[in-house]
Order: C-alpha cells, then sequence, then structure tokens
DNA sequence: CAGGCTACCCAAATCGATTGCTGCGCGCGA
DNA sequence: TCGCGCGCAGCAATCGATTTGGGTAGCCTG
C-alpha cells in the first residue's frame, strides 16, 4: 500500500519546511527562485497533490458543485446538460455532484442537505425540460443557478431556451422552403416550451401574411398522438403542406401516422422536430429536419457562472435565453404543386 | 447570511465540551442518558449537521465514491446506471461525483488524479456499452468496480449483462410463439453483447432442432443498416418470420425497411429487439417487444459492492452477469401460415 | 558601527470534527 | 476511613493544508 505522500513529505524531500513548500506551490510569499523550482521538481517527482480535502477544510471551498435535477435517467436530453456542465467543470478544476431527487420534494431537500453537509460551494439546479419551479429552501444561501427552469420568487440566475426564437425559426425555415400552409402541432399541457414556441410561430406567420393554424394532442410520448394530430391538421380545409412538431418523439408519430394515411413524407408532407433526439432524428427516414435544445450549452453556462459567482463576480446577464440551432436533414423540402388544394 | 452552526454552538448552546457533542452524537464513549438526549434535541433545534469535510479528513474516508465514464451523454442507457448507482448512494448516504472522460485516456487520467486528490473512497468504472476494457493505473489502490466491462488483468470486481442469456430467452421466447424460422440480426464489430447474443441465440436454435441464421450489418445506428439487413434475411432460401435484432435502433430500422419492402410487422414479420429503448421502443407501432438490459441493477450493485468493500466486506461473487428481462409489446406474434414458405 | 531594509524562510494557529487519555466525584467494600 | 472502580466529561492531539506573524541573515546607509 502505497502511502499517500502529503505536504511534509515533499518538505522533507526539498529540505524546506512545509510552509516554503506551499508558498512554493501556490506562489504565495517570497521564495527564493532556486528554492522554488527545486520544491517543484520534487514535488512532481514524487508525484505530489494536494489533499483537496484538507485545503476545502482550511479555504472554506470545497471545489465541488452540486447538480440538483428532478430525473438523470428518464430523459436523454439531460446527458447534454450533464456533459456541457462537465466540461465547464473540468476546465475550472471543479467536481460536480449529482443527486437525483426522482421528482420527491423531500427527497430532494434530503439530498440537498446532504450537499451542504458535503460542504458544495454552489448549486446548479436543473430541470429536464422548461418549466416553473421554486427554489428549495433548503438550499439557503448558496449560490444557486436554474436550469431549464425560471422561479419568479427568486434572484438566482436562470438559463432557457428561447422558445419564442424556436418558433420563430422553425417557422421561418419552413417559410423560405416555400411553405404557406403550415401547421403547428403542440401538446395539450401548456409550459413555457409550448406557450414560447406558439409566440414565435404566430409572430412569423402573421409576419409573412399568413394563417397560423395550430393543432394540440395529449402527449408527445402517446403513440396515438401523431395519428389523432396528423388526422386533426388534414380533415382541417386546408391540407397542410408541412407540419412544426413540438418535439421529436410527435414527430416520429407523425410519420407513422403519415405511413398509414398514404402521405409521403416529405413528398407531399414536410415534418420538422425540435430536440435533435439523435436515435429518432438521425435515425429514421427521411431524416428528420429538427431543432436542436442548447443543453450542452446551457450546462456549461451554469458552471461558468457559478464558478464567477463563488468567485464574487457577477453575471453580466441573470436570465438567459439560450439560442437553439437547426439541424437540417432530409424531412423538409419544398412543397410541391399537388401537396395541397390551393388557396 | 446565516453563519454555518458547528458542533461548537451545539456545545455551548448545551452547556456542555464539543467532546461530549461528538460522543452524545456518535454513539461513542459514555455519556448520561439525559445529557445525550438534551444534545440531540439542541442539535436539531440548532439545524445542526456535521461538516463532512472535517469529518472526512480526520476519519480519512470522505463518503464519496467516483464515478467515471466514457460518455455519460451520448447513449441514453447511462441514465439508467447512474440512476441506480444514485439510489444505492442515498441508501448508504453517499455522495457520487460523477466525472467523463469522453473517451481521451489521457483525460480519463487527469480526471481520475482529481478525484483522488478530492479523496473519494472508492471508483465505478463503467462502459456504456459492453466491452473489455484495462483499468487505467491512475486509479492506484482504489476499490473499484467495473460496470459493463470486464478486465482480464484486473482483480476487480465486475457486473455485466447476462449476454448469453438475453440471446437465450429472446430465441426462445419466439420460439414459444411458434416460430422456427428466426433470424439473428447482428452488427460487424464483435464485443461481448455481439458474441454472447449468438452464443445463447445458436444454442437454443439448436437444442429445438432449429438452423440458426445469422446476419450482421456494419452499424445499428446506420440507417441503412436495417434495411440492409432485413435484404439478406429475406433474399435467404427461406422468408423469416421472425427477426431478432441486436438492439432497438435496429429493430427500428427493420421496421422502416419492411414497410419499404411491403412487409406487415408483425403479420408477416415479427421483430424483437434488445434495450428497451423507451423512446423508440415504446412509440414504435406496434410496439416494441424488447429485452431490457439491466442497467439500472448494474449502477445499483456497484454502489453496494464498493460500500461493502470500503468497509472491508468482500463481494460474495466479483464478477456477476446480472439477467436481462423481456418486455413484451407487440412486435411479436405467432407466425401465421401466410408468413413463410414452408420447410 | 548601529540602525534599517530586504529577501527568505519557518513556527504555530487555524479550519471542524473525532478520539485516546485523563480527571473528577461518588459509592461501595474492606 | 481509605482505596478502588465506575460513570461521566472534557483536554488536547490529530487529520493535511494554508496563512499569519514573525525571525534571521546579509546588505546598505549614515
Amino acid at each position: 500500500m502505497a502511502k499517500r505522500i502529503g505536504i511534509v513529505d515533499v518538505a522533507a524531500a526539498a529540505g524546506v519546511s512545509v510552509t516554503t513548500v506551499s508558498h512554493a506551490l501556490n506562489g504565495r510569499g517570497q521564495v527564493n527562485p532556486a528554492t522554488r523550482e527545486r520544491v517543484q521538481r520534487v514535488a512532481i517527482e514524487l508525484g505530489y497533490a494536494p489533499n483537496r480535502i484538507a485545503t476545502a477544510l482550511r479555504n472554506r471551498r470545497s471545489g465541488i458543485i452540486g447538480f440538483v435535477s428532478d430525473e438523470i435517467a428518464t430523459t436523454p436530453y439531460s446527458g447534454r446538460v450533464i456533459l456541457g456542465a462537465q466540461d465547464a467543470a473540468a476546465e475550472r478544476g471543479i467536481l460536480l455532484v449529482m443527486v437525483d431527487s426522482n421528482g420527491d420534494p423531500e427527497v430532494e431537500a434530503r439530498q440537498i442537505l446532504a450537499l451542504r453537509a458535503q460542504q458544495v460551494d454552489a448549486i446548479v439546479y436543473a430541470r429536464m425540460y422548461h418549466q416553473t419551479v421554486s427554489v428549495p429552501s433548503a438550499i439557503g444561501e448558496l449560490p444557486t443557478v436554474l436550469v431549464d427552469a425560471v422561479d419568479r420568487h427568486s434572484t438566482s440566475p436562470s438559463v432557457v431556451p428561447d422558445e419564442v426564437g424556436i418558433g420563430r425559426d422553425g417557422t421561418a425555415y419552413l417559410i423560405a422552403m416555400g411553405h404557406r400552409n403550415i401547421v403547428h402541432l403542440t401538446i395539450d399541457d401548456r409550459g413555457p416550451g409550448h406557450d414560447g414556441r406558439i409566440v414565435g410561430y404566430r409572430e412569423v406567420m402573421r409576419a409573412n401574411g399568413l394563417e397560423p393554424r395550430i393543432a394540440s394532442v395529449p402527449s408527445p410520448a402517446d403513440g396515438r398522438a401523431g395519428f389523432d394530430a396528423l388526422r386533426l391538421a388534414i380533415s382541417d380545409t386546408e391540407r397542410p403542406t408541412a407540419v412544426f412538431c413540438f418535439n421529436d418523439e410527435m414527430a416520429l408519430g407523425v410519420y407513422q401516422s403519415a405511413r398509414e394515411l398514404g402521405i409521403a413524407v416529405p413528398g407531399e408532407l414536410s415534418v420538422m422536430g425540435v430536440d435533435d433526439f439523435t436515435p429518432i432524428a438521425a435515425q429514421l427516414r427521411p431524416g428528420l429536419t429538427t431543432i436542436a435544445l442548447p443543453h450542452y450549452e446551457m450546462g456549461r453556462w451554469a458552471i461558468r457562472t457559478l464558478a464567477d459567482l463563488i468567485d464574487g463576480v457577477e453575471p453580466p446577464e441573470s436570465h438567459v435565453r439560450m439560442p437553439a440551432g437547426m439541424v437540417v436533414r432530409d424531412s423538409v423540402v419544398a412543397p410541391s404543386s399537388l401537396g395541397g388544394i390551393h388557396a
């Protein structure tokens, strides 16, 4: 069992005091350059790495940020947020400890207390889809940022996707491709994503002199939803040439419904999703044109903001709406003249 | 700024020394029951929680386990492993810190060093799909378990899915449903999953007097793979009534290919996947019958085993093959008499 | 040559909790 | 009455690093 080597071992090997080793390694105090170099060399030779626990105790700073989320496992998007957070944390030499409340507020409170006992320096409070929350009181005074969530009663910084922008961009893209008869398929449950995208969609449709048409179904995950939705859409007076779906799962449903109804995608119907949920979007044929939510970027922003906050740097912007990006594949094409009844 | 309250505050409030508070709270030493109760009451009133950093320094035990994985974000399965690990960790009052090497061995080594500096008590070394690895030397003497991975040169415990069992169970199920002409669709890349499932498939086919037929394609994620694979399968002398796919993504490909080829699923062709990758498996119509890999269970086993190892308890089994479970939906039915040319 | 400055280095306190050992006081047996 | 044992508390050392507040030697200046 190789004994862990500590600062005293380095001091002994370099023939100086621990004080000097600390100074030499951390660039504090006055140290003779020759001595400093010798200490550094010895430290490397011995493979010395300071015990962060001891440092944390002394400096009242653990170098750990807690990542609290409601459901790490169930949604695949979460991985992107975490990855962004990881990368930013690695840049700054910060470690992340993640806890999952499983949606239970009591568990959540307990987990947060555990994080505080562990002396985390800050907390990321993340939701796995954009929603309104209230920050648990257990967090107390700890610096906190919200990811994919906002709390009207809290002053903590937050970052969410620019939902209105998503609605705008998607709609604008479809229009640019020549579509005029575009249905927005959304879900019944309201929320920031639901509302924002509708706002963006409406805005761009109207700006182009087009009539917004919105249909909604109970749940994106429901296999029947796409079917019903598409039915709703095509039973309308004018048959749409494009469907702008709330997310990729719903787009998958539309694909399947279209097949059953004998409608060709994208020949007769262009389909656009939101999420860029790769296993679906890339695997479908035709490949799904979609809008990628900025999960990675939000995760990274969260950690960077917190790292600054810990150092006492206030973020320039407190509530950020992160832009999303189009991912163009093959499910959107110019409408054929056969596509719909003319207006 | 509410000052964090420490053991000295409790001691002062209870009118005893910190020693006595420690003894009372941890059940060490001799403490008068009345005193003990008073201390406990005061501690709760003050909301005291011991500073785990200080405890860790003193006890040389941080209560943190490092979770090292190659890619947290890219595969959605990882979430299940993490969730299982989280749950087991919460049970034991352990915290998990996760790092993602992004597949880069150098980054990985650096991350592991950071974990060691942070004095983690043990390490979970997880891969996101079943493979053979070698445990990085940076881990040193730390207790370690491997998840979804084995290392022939290491004595660390490991847990992997029972691949042979998966091959067996899937095949047996199809046979039980009345199929005799079953193709196993796999990938070109070999690996424990690839090999094990073939072994199980072959074994059960032969045991039932049936001829194993195996086709393989370059990649499950490749949209064309399913198409090619299905072509391969049906261009065979006898048309199969069932396809046992390496995973759900491949099954999705088969669904789409079948549609293009005018083959009804499940009427003319039963399809079975592996993974129970919900966004695909549950969303497809017909719902995909598949085999769920024991990710959650593996994550939980890993933490439990490590927690024991830290306490000096050797695990009863060192290399565990975790059984998987069938998830029956609608993509497997009894073959119709029309299904294939008779043998 | 004394006083003052620098440049270097170090002893010791500190962070908060745990624990080995010591001390005190009371009761009981000799 | 003395002494021993026991029940109960607490002092002080400890974990490993950082940091404060000097201390010492060498050099410069008046």
